[in-house]
DNA sequence: GTCTATATTTCGATAGAC
DNA sequence: GTCTATCGAAATATAGAC
C-alpha cells in the first residue's frame, strides 16, 4: 500500500496546514467570503495547487468538520453511555469544557457557518455518521429528563461558547485555566441537581 | 415636506417587507449565499425593483443593523446609566430576556452572520452611532467589576441566545413564557451576587 | 415603482505543461 | 505537486423604457 509521510515529525503536511489556514479565515471571514485565491496566497502557492489536496471547497469545509466530529464523539460518548443521571453532568461538563477550550476556533467555525454545513448536509456529501448537532439535539430532546434541565443543558453549552468567544477578544489577558475555571463554576450553577427545581 | 405614507394602516410598507424577507432568508440561508434574485422573487417583483428601495444589498443588511441597534439602546441604557449596582442586574436582565425574545431573529441574525456586519462596519458604511455590540464590550471589559462577575454576564448573554436558538427548534413545542420562565431562572443562578465568589 | 437588458466582476473548477 | 491559462456560472449593480 501507498506510504504517504517520509516528512520530518513534527511537520504538518501540507494538507493541514491547508485546513490550519482555511480554519482561520474561514472563522473570521466566513466560508463564502473566503476565496480559493486567498487561502492559496497564504500558503504560498496558485489556486489550482489547491484541487490537488482536495476535491472542492466543500471539501475542505468538510474536512474540518470531521476535525470537529472526531473530537466531540469522545465526549458524547460518556454522555451517552448507560444511563442519564444528572448528579453526575457537571464532572463529566468539567472535561468536555476544557476540551472545547482547547479547540474552540472549530467551534466557532461551526457557530459563524452554521448555514454553509447545513448546505454541506443536504448536497451529496451524505455520509453515514452522525452528525455532532444532532447527537446534542437527541440529548436535549429526550423526554425522560424534564424540561428545565434540558433548557440549562442548552443554556450551559451556549455560556460556555460566549466565554470562549470572548477569550480571545475582551478577555484575551486573562490565562485560559483562570477562564476555564471560572466557566466551570458557571456551568456547575446552571446544571446541578440543585438548581434545577423539580416539576410538580 | 414629502409625505411617505398614504397607506392602509397596519399594513407595512414595502421597505418594511423586503426588511422582512431578508432577514428570514439572512438568517437561516446566509447573507453572502442569499441573492437579490431570491428575496425579489418572494417579494412577487424583480431583481431591479429591489434598487429602487435600497441603494445596495449592504443596504439591506445596513437596515437589519439598525433595527437591533435600536432595540438594544434601551436595554443598555438601563446598564450604563448611574452606578454598576450587580444587585439590581438579575432584574434589569428579565425584561432584557423579554425584549430580546420577542425579537430573536434579529439577534440570530447577527451571531449566524458576524463577518458580513464586520466588513459592513470596516466599508464606507461609518455611521456616527456606537456599535451595539460595542457598548457590551465596554461592559465586559469594565475593571471595577470583578472578573469572574465579568465573565458570568457573558456566560448569561450565551446562556440566552442558545435558549433562543433552540426555541425555534427543539424547544418549539414549550411556550415562550415558559421558556422565557426558566431563562430567567437560569440567569439568576448565573449572575446574583450570592453566586458569585468575591475576589481575594 | 417596477420592468428588461446588460455591463462588470469574481469565483469555483478544469486542462494540460512542467 | 505546483504552475499558467481559461472556461462557465452566478452575482451585484446600472441604464433606460414604461
Amino acid at each position: 500500500m501507498p506510504r504517504p509521510p517520509a516528512r520530518p515529525p513534527g511537520e504538518k503536511s501540507t494538507r493541514e496546514q491547508i485546513l490550519d489556514v482555511a480554519l482561520e479565515l474561514f472563522t473570521d471571514v466566513g466560508y463564502e467570503k473566503t476565496s480559493l485565491r486567498e487561502i492559496a496566497e497564504r500558503m504560498g502557492f496558485s489556486k489550482a495547487a489547491l484541487y490537488y489536496h482536495f476535491a472542492s471547497k466543500d471539501d475542505i469545509l468538510m474536512a474540518l468538520h470531521m476535525r470537529l466530529h472526531e473530537l466531540g464523539q469522545e465526549g458524547f460518548d460518556q454522555f451517552e453511555s448507560g444511563e442519564v443521571d444528572p448528579a453526575e453532568w457537571p464532572a463529566v461538563f468539567d472535561k468536555i469544557i476544557s476540551r472545547m477550550f482547547e479547540h474552540r476556533t472549530l467551534f466557532m467555525l461551526h457557530v459563524r457557518n452554521h448555514a454553509s454545513f447545513e448546505k454541506l448536509h443536504e448536497k451529496g456529501h451524505e455520509q453515514q455518521h452522525v452528525d455532532l448537532e444532532e447527537r446534542l439535539r437527541q440529548i436535549l430532546a429526550d423526554d425522560r429528563v424534564p424540561l428545565p434541565f434540558r433548557v440549562r443543558l442548552a443554556c450551559a453549552f451556549g455560556a460556555v461558547m460566549a466565554g470562549m468567544l470572548m477569550s480571545s477578544d475582551i478577555f484575551s489577558d486573562v490565562a485560559t485555566d483562570d477562564l476555564s475555571t471560572i466557566l466551570q463554576g458557571a456551568v456547575r450553577d446552571l446544571i446541578s441537581p440543585a438548581a434545577v427545581p423539580s416539576p410538580a
